[in-house]
DNA sequence: CAAAAAATACCTGCTAACAGGTATTTTTTG
DNA sequence: CAAAAAATACCTGTTAGCAGGTATTTTTTG
C-alpha cells in the first residue's frame, strides 16, 4: 500500500535524506534513488513509480528537461520538483509542463509528507503558506546559478548607473562585448518590463 | 540676552503657535512674524534678527527663494526651513543656498528648542535623527505640490509602464503632449538617473 | 582531451526617450 | 478682469538600448 516512490538528485546526501524522511514516514516506499538524471527516464520506464521527485540543478539535465521526458512516458506518476529557491517564474514553467507541486529545500520534513499526501490525492501546490521561502518575484541568489559572473558583474555596473559605454571602458572591454552581455541576460531573464529588470537589479546585492 | 527671531509663515495659526512655542521657551524672542514672503526680504533688512524661521510652502515665494534673497544680506542670521515634508531632494536643494537646518513640522517643540540651539551655536541640522518623518527619497505627496494634476495623472501611467504613445491615446491626447509634460517633470524633478526616476516612480501611489 | 560553457567582438537597424526649442489655448486665481 | 499657471501641440536632432544576427577565442569541466 506504500507509494512507490523515485527520488531524482545528484546530491547524494540529499537524495538520501529525502529518502529516510519518506521511510520513516510510513506512507512511501523509495523504490530507486537516481543521482545522474540521464538516468531518470529510462528507470522510471522500467519502474512505473507513482511518485517522483525531482531535484532543479543538476547536471547534465535540469530538473526541467527531466519532467519533460517523463511527461512523454504516459504514467499517471505524480511528479515534485525540489528546489533550492522559489522563484516565481521558475514555478511557473514547471506549472506548465504539469508537474503537481513545487517545494523548496527549506520545507520541514513533516510539512513535506503532509504536502505529499496532498499531492497523492490529485492537489497541485505551487504557492507557498507552506515554504518557508516566501515565493518571490525574483531572486537573485537563485539567478546566480543561472547568469554567469561577467553578466553579474556588469549588472552590478548597470545598477549603479553606468552606461553600456561606461561599462566597457571600465571593465577595457569592447562597446559590443558588454552589449552581448547585456542582450543574453535580457534573453535568460525574459524581462517583460523596465520595472522587473530594475526591480530586480535592486535585489542584487 | 534673548535670540533675535523672525517667522515667515502664510499659515498664521503655525506662525503664531510657533511664536509662542519659543517664547516659552525663555531663549527666544520673536520681533516680528511675517505672513505674506514677499516682505520677508525688506523687513528682514531693517530688523536684522539672529534667527530666520521660513515656511517651505507659501504662495507667491517660496522658502527657497526667501532664502536666495535673505542670502544677499550679509547678516550672519542663522535660517531654518520649517517644512511638511522631509524629501531629500529638497532638502539637498536648502543645504546648498546655505540654510542652517531643515525641519518637519512634525518635529516636537522641545526637540525643535534644543534644535534650535545647536543651529545657533553654529551647528548644521539635515539628518533626522530628531525628525518624526523620516528622511525619504521621495516623497510623493510632497511633490504633488510641485506637480501638476496632468503630470501625475502621465507619471501614474508611466509607472505602468506605458510608453508615451500609449499614454497619449489612453488620455486622448497627442504624442507631443505627452512628451510635453514629461519633459516638464524632468525640469522640475532634476532626475540625474534613471534610478531616481524610478524610485520617484515607486513612491507615488 | 574533447565538448560545452563562457567570454569576447562585430554589424545593422529600429525606436523610445530626451533635451532643445517655439507657440497657442484653456484654466485658475489674486 | 488681467496675469499667471497649466495644458495643449508641433518640430528637430541625438542617443542609449535593444533585438536580430554571426563568429571567434578562452575557460571550464565531465
Amino acid at each position: 500500500m506504500k507509494i512507490q516512490t523515485v527520488i531524482i538528485d545528484d546530491h547524494t546526501l540529499f537524495n538520501d535524506g529525502l529518502s529516510l524522511i519518506l521511510k520513516e514516514s510510513g506512507h512511501f516506499k523509495v523504490i530507486e534513488q537516481i543521482y545522474d538524471s540521464r538516468q531518470a527516464y529510462f528507470k522510471c520506464f522500467s519502474l512505473m513509480p507513482q511518485l517522483i521527485m525531482i531535484d532543479y540543478n543538476m547536471p547534465y539535465l535540469n530538473g526541467l528537461e527531466v519532467v519533460k521526458q517523463l511527461k512523454t512516458l504516459k504514467s499517471d506518476a505524480k511528479i515534485v520538483i525540489v528546489s533550492m529557491y522559489a522563484e516565481k517564474r521558475e514555478i511557473a514553467l514547471f506549472e506548465e509542463v504539469g508537474v503537481d507541486a513545487y517545494i523548496t529545500k527549506t520545507t520541514p520534513s513533516n510539512e513535506l509528507i503532509a504536502i505529499l499526501k496532498k499531492v497523492m490525492q490529485g492537489e497541485k501546490i505551487f504557492e507557498s503558506s507552506f515554504n518557508n521561502k516566501p515565493i518571490i518575484e525574483k531572486d537573485a541568489f537563485a539567478l546566480k546559478h543561472h547568469l554567469t559572473k561577467r553578466e553579474i558583474e556588469i549588472l552590478k555596473l548597470i545598477k549603479k548607473e553606468y552606461t553600456t559605454e561606461q561599462i566597457a571602458s571600465t571593465l577595457n572591454l569592447s562597446y559590443y562585448t558588454v552589449e552581448t552581455h547585456r542582450k543574453n541576460v535580457n534573453q535568460k531573464m525574459k524581462f517583460k518590463t523596465k520595472k522587473e529588470f530594475f526591480d530586480f537589479l535592486n535585489s542584487i546585492d
